[in-house]
DNA sequence: TCTCCCTCGGCACACCGACACGCATCTTGA
DNA sequence: TCAAGATGCGTGTCGGTGTGCCGAGGGAGA
């Protein structure tokens, strides 16, 4: 199934206000509310929109520190990798891990209040991840891009 | 301001499924749809909330490989970072750009079709970018967490 | 301890808008 | 040229949303 542009004009307008009506969004595009309406669920049946969701503001939160943390294990066994995922997925405190190629076999994101309260999770969290045979940390100074899509998926049109 | 559980439960509703209705959103959570309706509200106005945007799946856009990438630059000077940073915020590809503490200067999350794909997204896109001394390129071959807020929130009941 | 006040929650109602259908028209592709 | 899918308009029904009012609970002050 190919989108034109009038589908992803819909979807960059749904990833910037999930909450608008038919008639909004309709008026947007420059469509009727009908046919936007059969696009729309035709996009959400064919999987193309995931969910719906609420973004928060992380810094109302406290959270205001991003510590990117890369993680070496003892061995690269099964074993061990299914043993470290199954207890990453547990930590609250990160939202984001990659199995990756390289030196480093893990790559955490991990967001704190500051950096005291990183030491915490640090202690509590992150040293307790079974297998781990090296923990590196590097702090995020600055958020330069924060995108939820790239703007790739925006240009290209097919009709 | 203080949230207490019931304002949790509302973000936690909403992170899940921002089109819900005030009516479905209080059966879930416990109450009546009046007070939801107003709690809701100050939750926006307040700023917990920031947006409601719709979730794509990027893997039906064929965007399957996620590379981090680790740069460093020719000079750490404002003019430089500033110069980067000017360039990077426009590549297509580029869904994060973290300034970081430590060797590296940025890290980068860039999102690819394939390994073919990267080789051209850093022909046209990463190798442009000023004053950079070395681009290392690290690919992520499976994704073990994937969070947009870290369940520590939710957890934090105040009432 | 009593009382006052303030805040929050719940109920009922009315209004407004969205959503889903049917049908005519148009465009696209073979 | 024809057929099939997409579009747009109109309409009716349904549901959500917002408001006003009342009651309950908790805290503060006398």
């Amino acid at each position: 199934m190919a989108l034109d542009r009038k589908d992803l004009a819909i979807l960059a307008e749904l990833t910037a206000n999930a909450r608008a009506s038919h008639t909004e969004l309709a008026s947007k595009v420059g469509m009727s509310s009908t046919a936007l309406a059969r696009r729309q669920k035709a996009l959400e049946d064919d999987g193309y929109i995931q969910a719906y969701q609420a973004a928060l503001d992380l810094a109302q939160f406290g959270l205001t520190t991003t510590v990117l943390v890369r993680i070496a294990l003892e061995s690269q066994s099964d074993e061990a990798l299914k043993a470290f995922e199954a207890e990453v997925v547990k930590c609250p405190s990160v939202v984001r891990c990659f199995l990756m190629s390289g030196t480093d076999d893990y790559i955490l994101i991990v967001l704190a209040r500051d950096i005291q309260d990183f030491e915490r999770i640090h202690r509590t969290e992150l040293s307790r991840l079974p297998r781990v045979a090296r923990v590196q940390s590097s702090f995020a100074l600055r958020e330069v891009v924060n995108r939820a899509v790239p703007t790739v998926v925006f240009g290209e049109a097919k009709r």
